[in-house]
DNA sequence: ATAGGGTTAG
């Protein structure tokens, strides 16, 4: 018998995934170091032999090396001790360039006030230090005057290098402008731009959103006799990916592939990106696999933007995979890997994984932001965890941080909370907090409002929310029209009037249909069904269902049913049911998720009407009949669909019964429906 | 840390 090639190759791949990205080496190395003296020689002397010949490096630690032997203290070059001094003379220069580059940072953009902070370095400066110094600067005007300043002083045999790092200063300013009249500056000076230079100026017009400037740069980088480079290729993919130029960025990599580049992992994470901004999430996963069969290691980088992408994609488990892939080649989660995290298990509803990673962070110290916090209490609000949301709320206002403050989103969160779990003095406590923060309450929150004082059965308060709205100047949009709609059917008949003529001002056309209902108007044939279908033909598909369920729950509640089997067909012929009745050789069935508790009724009543016809044709029945509510426990609400239809079945003495091994299903064999159907109809013929 | 890519999102 021969092994299918899947079978034999999937271990390992997977042993390939979560051992192999880290060498064996260096794991086993620092045991080495410690059980063996002689390693540890040889190490530190190769260190050495790095440091000297870096004439960087040694530029500091021979002054030092000088003044320590004016304190007769001599040391020997090639000791441990040797180049810890070196070490520490070079941090030492190292963090007053550092202070001289704050100092110019909020200096005076005057060259007088700028060369007096220069001169504390003293005469004796060298062309690094003033790599070092605008390397670490902010401010672009005066890192101009600095420059400037270095240009006069020294003589500097690698100009292009002082030149590369003021241009990273005006990059990190956003400030294209400024960098290209440098770049001007450089050719009047003889001084040949670089591809460092190239790069530099590329991701500066990337990053000011002007990704056409990007490729217009590139395109003029080989009149000045370079060739792009891998990392200006990499710049140049991203700038292109930016540019919405995907084809481009993607012929960039196939170019930089074949020309023999070594593409790293900083560019596969870039083409990730890519692909994930364009919607295209497997593209993400493939250029991972393709990275890793290039034996390139990934790196944070490519991490987070995979996390990034499962999250956009709503795939959390992909998400969480390559999460633990992450953590087992001994990466540390930064930053960036918590907030893609939080972001894919919150919008996917992975409740449990989300807080958990939302601990985590706060046990290691890490601020959360707005933005993140925000989407944690967005899916307490979705998933109906009150009491967690009230605790990260609190812990939001008791940080320290300004950036962390709730803002209007946090606000409508936490009302959405309070209203959906029928807490109406807290919503009401959270609304004025919010305007007591300065933030006027919005659309969101006037919707949750609305819903909150409906299902407390405060039509009154209803009403006020809703003239609320166009107080605030703001009109009605779909979904808050749905939520006044959904407030009409638990409310009660006498109160409905004072609904409808909201409904009237917010959607004539919904209006229109309701009032019909609640009027209970005599109508011309078809005149009911002609407006709804009309009024369901235009509203979204987002919506589509939540009015069509909710006219139906009108009606059965105002016992229409005539009515709500109409909504019913035009829901069907406008496909916003779909697949609600579907009938195999062994058995027929019913489905009812997503549809509201009247629209199931109605649903039922139309499906047993079918099953009379089909007995009364003499159509042969399957083996099984089945109807399936789905197990879905509304979040907030303690019955779902199921239990309300078990006792409705009971009723109807149906002998459907749910069904121990398959959650959310309520079966019945041929016979016994069959004599349920006709005893049905006799009962109807008596009562005839 | 010591000249170029990436990073905080709804």
């Amino acid at each position: 018998m021969a092994s299918t090639p899947s079978s034999t190759l999937s271990p390992l791949y997977e042993s390939n995934i979560f051992c192999n990205f880290n060498s064996p080496q260096k794991f086993t190395f620092p045991l080495k170091l410690h059980s063996k003296s002689c390693i540890r020689t040889t190490q530190v002397s190769l260190q050495e032999q790095s440091q000297v010949s870096n004439p960087n490096n040694s530029q500091y630690s021979d002054r030092k090396a000088v003044s320590s032997s004016k304190s007769k203290l001599w040391v020997n070059p090639k000791s441990p001790r040797a180049s810890e001094l070196k070490r520490k003379s070079y941090d030492f220069r190292y963090a007053s360039l550092m202070k001289v580059a704050e100092s110019l940072d909020s200096c005076k953009p005057v060259e007088e006030d700028v060369f007096n902070v220069l001169a504390d370095l003293g005469d004796k400066i060298v062309e690094q230090d003033a790599v070092v110094t605008l390397n670490n600067m902010t401010n672009a005007e005066t890192a101009l005057l600095a420059m400037k300043y270095f240009q006069q002083r020294l003589k500097l045999s690698k100009e292009v290098i002082v030149y590369n790092v003021t241009l990273k200063v005006l990059r990190k300013n956003k400030d294209l402008d400024r960098a290209e009249k440098v770049f001007d500056e450089m050719l009047e000076r003889g001084v040949k731009p670089d591809n460092v230079t190239f790069s530099t100026i590329i991701s500066c017009a990337r990053q000011c959103n002007l990704p056409e400037k990007a490729i217009e740069w590139f395109e003029k980088l080989p009149s000045f006799g370079c060739e792009p480079d891998d990392v200006t290729y990499s710049v140049m993919i991203d700038a292109y990916g930016k540019a919405g130029n995907v084809d481009m960025a993607l012929s960039l990599y196939d170019r930089a592939r074949t020309e023999k580049w070594r593409i790293d992992a900083v560019t596969f994470a870039t083409l990730i990106r890519i692909y994930g901004a364009a919607g295209n999430f497997d593209g993400c996963l493939n250029v991972y696999e393709e990275m890793k069969a290039l034996s390139v290691k990934p790196n944070m980088t490519v991490y987070n933007s995979l996390l990034d992408a499962m999250g956009r994609a709503r795939r959390p488990w992909q998400a969480k995979n390559i999460y633990g892939e992450m953590l087992s080649n001994g990466f540390q989660p930064s930053w960036g890997t918590y907030a893609s995290l939080i972001r894919a298990y919150g919008r996917a509803r992975y409740s449990e994984d989300a807080l958990k990673i939302y601990k985590e962070m706060k046990e290691k110290g890490l601020e959360l932001s707005v933005v993140l916090y925000n989407t944690l209490l967005a899916m307490c609000a979705d998933v109906g965890l009150t009491d967690e949301a009230v605790n990260i709320f609190e812990e939001m206002k008791s940080s320290a941080s300004e950036t962390c403050q709730p803002d209007s989103w946090t606000y409508s969160s936490l009302i959405t909370i309070f209203s959906c779990s029928g807490k109406v003095s807290e919503a009401e406590f959270t609304l004025n907090e919010m305007m007591e923060a300065g933030f006027e309450p919005n659309i969101f929150v006037l919707t949750s409002l609305i819903q909150c004082y409906g299902k407390a059965g405060r039509t009154d308060d209803v009403v006020r929310t809703f003239d609320r709205l166009s107080d605030l100047g703001l009109s009605a949009d779909e979904r808050f029209t749905g939520c006044l709609l959904n407030v009409l059917t638990q409310t009660a008949k006498e109160d409905l009037h004072k609904l409808t003529i909201c409904l009237e001002r917010a959607n004539p056309k919904l209006g229109y249909v309701v009032k019909f209902l609640v009027d209970d108007e005599v109508e011309e044939k078809g005149a009911f069904k002609k407006h709804a279908t009309e009024l369901l033909d235009c509203a979204t598909t987002d919506v589509q269902k939540a009015y069509c369920n909710c006219l139906i729950d009108i009606c059965v509640n105002l016992n229409q049913l005539e009515r709500a089997c109409e909504l019913l067909d035009v829901g069907l012929t406008l496909n916003i049911y779909t697949d609600i009745m579907s009938r195999t050789a062994t058995q027929w069935s019913l489905h009812l998720k997503s549809l509201s508790l009247g629209a199931a009724l109605t649903a039922l009543h139309i499906w047993v009407n079918d099953l009379n016809k089909a007995l009364e044709s003499g159509e042969e029945f399957p083996s099984l009949l089945g109807i399936n509510t789905g197990h879905g426990k509304h979040k907030y609400s303690e019955k779902g669909l199921a239990g309300v239809f078990e006792s409705h079945l009971k009723e109807l003495n149906a002998p459907f019964h749910e069904a121990p091994d398959k959650a959310g299903w309520f079966l019945t064999t041929k016979v016994a429906a069959t004599s349920w159907l006709e005893s049905r109809r006799a009962q109807e013929v008596v009562a005839a």
